[in-house]
This record gives C-alpha cells, sequence and structure tokens, in this order.
DNA sequence: TTGTGTTTTATTGCCTCC
DNA sequence: GGAGGCAATAAAACACAA
C-alpha cells in the first residue's frame, strides 16, 4: 500500500486547539474519491481522518511520523509561520527539479522504475513520494494532450471526408445531366435519320433512356480528370476504340467495377467524349456498330 | 487590490497485477 | 495482501485582466 494514503490528510487548512500542546496544522491536498465524492468537503476530509490518522499532529509527532515513514515519505511541504503557528505549506518544484523531471519522463516512457524514483528523488533533494505523484500527475497531463490530438486529428479526417464527398456528389450530378443530355441527342438524331422499321432494336427498346445516378462514377475527387462513362462490355472493339477523340478504354484486368478508370476508385463505367459521340452519330457510317454498343450498355447497367 | 481562471501538487478510494 | 496505477477531486500557487 502506498504510505501516502495513510498519511495525514485534510481538505481544508485546519488551525483547532487539540489536546497535548503545540500543534503542527498540516494541509492535505484534494481527495474526495470513491464514495466521498460530493460529500461536503470539510465533513468527508474530517470523517475519513478519523478513519485514518489524525490530522493534528503535535511538534513531536510529527517527528515521530517522520522517523517512522522515513521523512522523505511525508513529501514536500515547507513550514511557514502564520499567526504564531506552524502551518505546511505546498511547495511548488523549482524550474530545474520539473526540468530534470520532464527529462526522466520523456527517457523512460512514461513509467517510473522504484530504483529511478528513489535516485531521482535523492538527487532533485525531495521526497520518493512526490516524484511518484509528479509522474502519475504527468500522465495525466500528457493523456488529456493525446486525447486532444486524436480529436484534432479525426476531426480533420472528418472533414476532408465531408469535403470528398460533396465534391463526388456535384460531379456525380454534373454527369447525369450531361448523359441525359447526351442520350436526348443522340436519340433525336437516329429518329430522324432512320424509318421508324429500319430503327435499330436498341433504340426502338429504349436503350438510350436516361441513365441511373448509381450507374455513373467520376474521377474528380482523386484525378481531376475529365469525367468519361463508358460501358464494361469488355470487348476488344470498344467504343473508345472506334470514337476518334474518344477516351482511352480501361485496362482488361479492371473489370465488374473494380476500378477500370485506373484510378482504383472502383468505377468500370465509362462515357465517350460526347462531341466524339454525337460525331459519329451523326456520321452514320456504322449505326448497327453504334447500336450494338447501345446494346452492351443497357445489358451491362441495367 | 481583487476577482477569476488555470496550473500544479497532493490526496482519496478503487482496481489490477503479481 | 501489498504495490502501484488511475480517475476524481481539493486546494495552493500562479497569471492576468479590470
Amino acid at each position: 500500500m502506498d504510505s501516502g494514503r495513510n498519511m495525514i490528510s485534510s481538505a481544508v487548512p485546519l488551525r483547532a486547539a487539540g489536546e497535548g500542546g503545540e500543534h503542527v496544522f498540516l494541509f492535505g491536498g484534494g481527495g474526495g474519491g470513491g464514495f466521498l465524492r460530493g460529500a461536503p468537503v470539510v465533513e468527508a476530509g474530517a470523517a475519513d481522518c478519523r478513519r485514518k490518522r489524525p490530522f493534528q499532529l503535535t511538534a513531536h509527532e510529527e517527528l515521530q511520523l517522520q522517523l517512522e515513514l522515513g521523512d522523505d515519505e511525508l513529501g514536500g511541504f515547507d513550514y511557514e509561520l502564520h499567526g504564531g503557528q506552524q502551518e505546511r505549506t505546498k511547495r511548488r518544484l523549482t524550474a530545474e527539479q520539473v526540468r530534470e523531471l520532464e527529462l526522466s519522463f520523456e527517457e523512460e516512457k512514461r513509467k517510473l522504475e522504484p530504483e529511478r524514483k528513489s535516485e531521482l528523488a535523492r538527487r532533485l533533494g525531495i521526497a520518493p513520494r512526490q516524484v511518484a505523484v509528479w509522474f502519475q500527475n504527468r500522465r495525466a497531463r500528457w493523456k488529456t494532450k493525446q486525447l486532444e490530438q486524436d480529436f484534432d486529428r479525426l476531426r480533420a479526417a472528418h472533414d476532408e471526408l465531408l469535403a470528398g464527398r460533396d465534391a463526388l456528389l456535384a460531379d456525380n450530378n454534373r454527369l447525369r445531366s450531361q448523359v441525359i443530355t447526351l442520350s436526348e441527342k443522340l436519340q433525336a438524331k437516329e429518329s430522324s435519320a432512320l424509318e421508324p422499321e429500319e430503327q435499330p432494336v436498341a433504340l426502338q427498346a429504349g436503350a438510350y433512356a436516361p441513365f441511373k445516378q448509381d450507374q455513373l462514377c467520376t474521377e474528380t475527387a482523386t484525378g481531376g480528370a475529365t469525367p468519361a462513362v463508358g460501358y464494361t462490355g469488355g470487348a476488344s472493339d470498344s467504343p473508345e476504340s472506334y470514337l476518334a477523340g474518344a477516351r482511352s478504354p480501361p485496362s482488361s484486368s479492371e473489370d465488374d467495377c473494380g476500378g477500370g478508370d485506373g484510378d482504383g476508385d472502383g468505377c468500370a463505367f465509362f462515357l465517350p467524349d460526347p462531341d466524339a459521340l454525337l460525331a459519329a452519330a451523326a456520321a452514320e457510317e456504322d449505326g448497327a456498330q453504334l447500336n450494338n454498343w447501345a446494346w452492351l450498355w443497357s445489358e451491362q447497367q441495367y
């Protein structure tokens, strides 16, 4: 058991005439842990002291106690005269003592071995108990600081994720409207160019219907490249290879929405450049091929 | 000087480990 | 069961504005 716990204790500075003559009045620190928490200070302190050691000692008793516990166990109090009575005052450590303790705290990874404690106490001229208490309080401060830093880091990461998410959503909306416009234009072009009986199956079936939002993805969050939409049919004759000026196709190893755009964001869906697509449609040189893509597109994505 | 907020030093009971 | 760590807390010491 820590000897400090059996030491004289009082929650308030006490000055009362006791039996047996001249008394030393002792300041306890805080207290109030456990069941004493929330209890009136004086009552709690006094009750606790009755259970343990008396909080008032004669000078002789004080000396006896020092011998009994070892002088250094009594902690770092100075004695001052107040109104003719001797009082203990809490003693602050000097800057040099604190510096040594801080060094030790860093070197020993915040733990304090008993031998080290004794050695430090001897060197600094303070009680081993004081060294232990200092380390304990220092650990508490360190922990608080760590918690604050962790909180800051988490908040920064959270803010960053939110910003990325907002950018993606905006990008997604922009792409969606782009695809819708493109689909409508293409459909209008095809309708005007072909007789109804000649219209490709895919167009008749409405394969160019507007796309759902979750079928689209973007790259802007990572690469900032112009977003592109495409299909994952895996055919060698991809739309991009057919349409001049279209974007390069994804690598074949990235299939099944596993990051076909090469940036690892899980996107496997590409749009050719809208202008190139429209140019191809306008040319009508290979309407059947275009229809094939439209069909593949619809098969893959719907 | 004084009131107020913060930091430092210290104690308390409880808990875990050996 | 003792040693030591921890959270909660008290109170002195300190800093600083009004």
